[in-house]
RNA sequence: GCCGGGAUGGCGGAAUUGGUAGACGCGACGGACUCAAAAUCCGUUGUCCGCAAGGACGUGGGGGUUCAAGUCCCCCUCCCGGUACCA
């Protein structure tokens, strides 16, 4: 840590202040309302938006890297001609706001209120072209109001509804979670286990959509979003089958493998299924009684461990394979889960490796009904495992002989077989399964949107009257860890529309639902009416462009185009529709989906870091250290073979200055790894990451406020500088050195633009002037494409060579100016502040109006390319060729060039390929 | 395990349809300026051999297709993200 060089280090004072340019642009564009976008349907909209944050209190890196990007291609948009609406707001429900007010007993509404002020300023030194007349702020009662106008409608509608469920409930939280905020049987939050609790909720039905939700058509959204939310969703195929028991229920399953029916040689129930209690024999209660009551009391995280040996017992009941009338017993089990499929499945051994160790751990019977092609019989009890290959079934009834492959579905020949058999038979029917789950919105908590409902005394639930809206959050509530509301009378007590007393819902939404609107809102926040304008909505709809960060990949994004469809459905947009058709505009299509266009910028992470101090426990190989162990420990901590501090790191290779000298360690694969840091076990992997990746976090002390950055080098620098440094969907570790190569192209456009240039001839106009051209598309073309770090790359490129023109004076005064005007129009959404001033110097007008650049290809055109010459694909020599040269000129420019010859010597020309003006190979045999 | 993405100099990263690998920047090295440092300016910078001219090698590893492969095909390793007793 010793080492580490500042995070922001000192600079020189120069000419370029920027402090002061970029405070009064910022006030002066504000002043003339530079930002405000408003209707106008002689000009094409273009509706950019980028993911609100939550306002914790100070903007961090991650958002300067998310918003300023967009903010840039917004900017750009409008340079061409769009009219831009670019709004912000805050999505200002939830927990931190709640743990602010049990910590430090300040109340959630005046936190967040605080934190949003001081986050508003903070994104004015963005210099982001943001409509601040367009603000929502989903905690502001004006907003919420629709928020909970919204859930009406869908409990009108059906898609609003209560349900009982076995639920992720948090015991940290004292709060129920969706199935998408619970990962690896954690809340993601907090990390903190999560129980599963059976208990009544309120539910949204967005597993109508599921069919719906699979489809992109008409959408331009990354692939990986598309695959995750299609896994998400988790579409399978197959029937559903019914097995009758002797005690009257019969137990529903769904199968992706019917074909195996008729190796069924058991019944698994999930311990918490509805019929257990009445399968049971006597005998057989108590045991499944335990069992139960166990399951019941392990976390998701214990269930979900695959490698746990099974478990299960017998319920002493039997089940009837309708496809052979065998008595099958039926168990119960926690591999078995209830909230997947029917929450019970057939057991088919022999082909199912799940059931296969399980049927082996309690001595059940295995039979193969699929025999592999060209092998010998498979005997059960030589099975190792379960056979889950294509081959031909066998001891299948009717379907005897059916060929099986590895395809899913009816694509399967055993399948469709044995699909039409069931269905011709009435023992079944095809199905559909989704792993989706309908979503669960009720939260047991203060800071989000109350749920608009009324518990009757007679056990009916009821809306609150939509006159009554919005049901506003009670403010003198004390805050101890679990919502206030729960025992708040004088919010809980009220009439129903009967006039009886009656009990007011105290559970709040998932503040997920708050952002599955916002951009609606953003039309016209003050809007009385209704959740938004619709005139409004006409022209801007749809988001055009959508840019955010990946990890919303299942929750937001896919919330988001649920309301959409919902909204479709419930007639939100009917008049919308009207009034676009009234404009000419055709709304076909433009209500299915939210967002046209998405696109996930990257993390950026801490600064790599050198200087852990490593204790290594090894044996050495002569050469370097190969570790058995290695401890990250104190500094100053001794033991071990050798102790010290990292140096560098290349793959498992580290080398550590242990006094005077530097050491190199191999970590072998197997070393044991502790890092205090990092809880559970660690292996190479974990150091590896440790050692140079991780996220900024205060604990770390790697965290580099934007704040400072603006205050050291200029909003232009940061804006620039995040632009160019990473692969915007891939982000990356902070370079804290590398921010003055940003700065230092930002003074010279500076210079470029405020020192005189004094013409010395025309000689280089050409050459310049193309180079312009190439850059106006480059650029285009790049900032469209969200290549931001290339497309900086190519004004850096202009800026050496308007440099060296000026260093030779050789490109007229006009040419000159063209250059350096066109590279302050093209930086303008990259840099506004500086590009504005030095602009401005000369011009009445914002440059951030004018008309963005437009290429022109003739003078863009190379006349005369560098040609290269290969020998059997290896370049030999390069020529200058003009650039309509003909195949044969080429070829006979090839041959006789000089460098060529000696390879030509010895050997015989037999093919010429010639790609001119580009490249000519010659082979030579 | 399954799905998706990836591996290019010391580092971040460039390279239309296969056609000059390493643009742009950081860092490093040498020089100028300075009493000195910072800043700034000029130059060098993939590796190896060579005084040079030049040559050989080079995009995670191994095969292949092609006149030509970072790019296409097959196999493998590793990394990142997602997901998982999903029936």
């Amino acid at each position: 840590m010793s080492r580490q060089a500042p995070l922001v280090p000192s600079l020189g004072m120069a000419d370029y202040d920027f402090r002061e340019i970029e405070r009064r642009w910022q006030a002066q564009w504000e002043t003339d309302g530079l930002y405000r976008s408003v209707v106008d349907w002689s000009k094409p909209k273009h509706y950019a938006l980028t993911m609100l944050p939550y306002p914790s209190g100070d903007l961090h890196m991650g958002h300067w890297y998310a918003m300023t990007p967009s903010d840039a291609r917004a900017r750009m948009m409008r340079m061409k001609g769009y009219n831009v609406l670019f709004p912000m707001g805050f999505d200002a429900f939830g927990l931190p706001a709640e743990n602010a007010a049990v910590q430090r007993n300040i109340h959630p509404a005046k936190w967040t209120a605080a934190n949003i002020e001081r986050m508003r300023g903070q994104l004015r030194t963005m210099g982001a072209m943001f409509d601040w007349q367009r603000e929502a702020v989903s905690s502001d009662p004006s907003y919420y109001t629709w928020t909970e106008w919204f859930f009406r409608e869908m409990f009108e509608h059906g898609i609003a509804y209560r349900g009982e469920a076995m639920v992720n409930w948090s015991p940290t939280l004292q709060t129920v979670l969706a199935n998408e905020q619970v990962i690896d049987g954690r809340d993601e939050r907090t990390g903190q286990p999560v129980v599963q609790k059976l208990m009544e909720q309120w539910f949204f039905a967005i597993t109508r959509y599921a069919e719906e939700l699979l489809s992109f058509e008409g959408i331009d959204w990354p692939d990986p979003i598309r695959a995750m939310q299609t896994n998400w969703i988790g579409r399978s195929e197959g029937a559903k089958v019914s097995f009758p028991t002797a005690r009257g229920a019969s137990i529903e399953i769904f199968t992706t493998r019917p074909d195996t029916l008729w190796g069924a040689t058991f019944m698994v129930l999930a311990p918490e299924h509805p019929l257990v209690d009445r399968l049971t024999t006597p005998d057989r209660r108590e045991t499944v009684d335990a069992y139960r009551t166990a399951a019941a009391g392990r976390s998701e995280l214990e269930r979900m461990d695959a490698d746990r040996e099974k478990s299960g017992v017998f319920t002493g009941g039997y089940a009837t394979n309708p496809v052979n009338g065998a008595q099958i017993p039926v168990w119960i089990a926690d591999y078995v889960l209830l909230s997947y499929g029917t929450g019970a499945i057939m057991a088919v051994p022999a082909h199912d490796q799940r059931d296969f160790e399980f049927a082996r751990a309690f001595d059940l019977d295995i039979l193969p009904v699929i025999q592999p092609d060209g092998a010998p019989p498979m005997v059960s009890d030589d099975m190792e495992e379960a056979y889950v290959g294509p081959g031909v079934m066998v001891d299948s009834g009717p379907v005897t002989g059916v060929v099986t492959t590895d395809a899913k579905g009816r694509a399967n020949p055993s399948i469709a077989a044995t699909i039409d058999w069931l269905e011709a038979e009435g023992l079944g029917e095809e199905a559909i399964n989704y792993r989706l789950r309908d979503w669960l919105i009720s939260r047991q908590r203060y800071w989000g949107s109350p749920i608009p409902m009324i518990h009757r005394s007679d056990g009916v639930v009821e809306p609150v009257p939509e006159e009554d809206l919005p049901v506003i959050l009670p403010e003198d509530v004390e805050f101890e860890g679990r919502s206030p509301l729960i025992d708040n009378e004088a919010f809980l007590a009220v009439t129903d529309s009967e006039g009886m007393e009656a009990r007011r819902e105290s559970d709040t939404m998932d503040t997920f639902m708050c952002s599955s609107w916002y951009w609606f809102r953003y039309l016209s926040p003050d809007y009385p009416s209704g959740p938004f304008d619709p005139e409004e909505a006409a022209y801007w709809l749809p988001v055009d462009v959508y840019t955010g960060g990946a990890e919303h990949a299942v929750m937001h994004l896919l919330y988001a185009r649920f309301f959409v469809k919902a909204m479709r459905d419930m007639g939100h947009f009917d008049e919308v529709a009207k009034i676009m058709e009234a404009h000419g505009k055709d709304p076909t299509g433009l209500f299915d989906e939210p967002f046209m266009l998405l696109r996930n910028q990257g993390q950026i992470l801490g600064e790599e870091r050198v200087g852990d101090h490593l204790v290594i426990d090894g044996v050495w190989d002569g050469e370097r250290l190969i570790a058995a162990s290695v401890t990250v420990a104190e500094p100053g901590t001794t033991g071990g073979s050798i102790s010290g501090e990292l140096v560098r790191r290349t793959e498992n290779v580290l080398q550590v200055a242990t006094g005077d000298r530097l050491v190199a360690v191999e970590v072998a694969e197997s070393a044991t790894v502790d890092i205090p840091a990092i809880p559970g076990t660690n292996d190479i992997t974990q150091l590896r990451h440790h050692l140079d990746v991780q996220r900024m976090s205060k604990s770390k002390g790697n965290v580099v406020n934007p704040d400072d950055l603006v205050a050291a080098y200029g909003a232009d620098t940061v804006r620039t500088y995040l632009m160019f440094a990473f692969e915007w969907q891939k982000g990356g570790p902070w370079d804290s050195r590398g921010i003055m190569g940003a700065h230092r192209f930002i003074e010279d456009v500076w210079k470029l633009g405020t020192h005189e240039y004094v013409s010395q001839g025309s000689d280089g106009d050409d050459d310049l002037r193309r180079t312009v051209h190439q850059t106006i598309a480059k650029v285009d073309e790049d900032m469209q494409a969200f290549k931001w770090n290339t497309a900086v790359a190519a004004l850096m490129s202009l800026r050496n060579d308007l440099n060296e023109a000026r260093r030779q004076a050789n490109v007229s005064a006009a040419v000159w100016t063209e250059g350096v005007e066109t590279l302050v129009k093209l930086l303008a959404p990259i840099a506004p502040h500086v590009t504005e001033e030095l602009w401005r110097r000369n011009r009445a007008e914002s440059v951030h109006v004018q008309a963005w650049p437009e290429a022109d290809p003739e003078v863009a055109r190379e006349d005369t390319i560098t040609m290269v010459i290969q020998v059997n694909g290896k370049v030999r020599d390069r020529v200058d060729v003009p650039a309509s040269i003909s195949d044969s000129d080429a070829e006979a420019a090839a041959l006789a060039a000089e460098k060529i010859q000696p390879w030509l010597e010895g050997g015989t020309v037999r093919k010429v390929i010639a790609r001119p003006p580009r490249l000519v190979n010659i082979v030579v045999g």
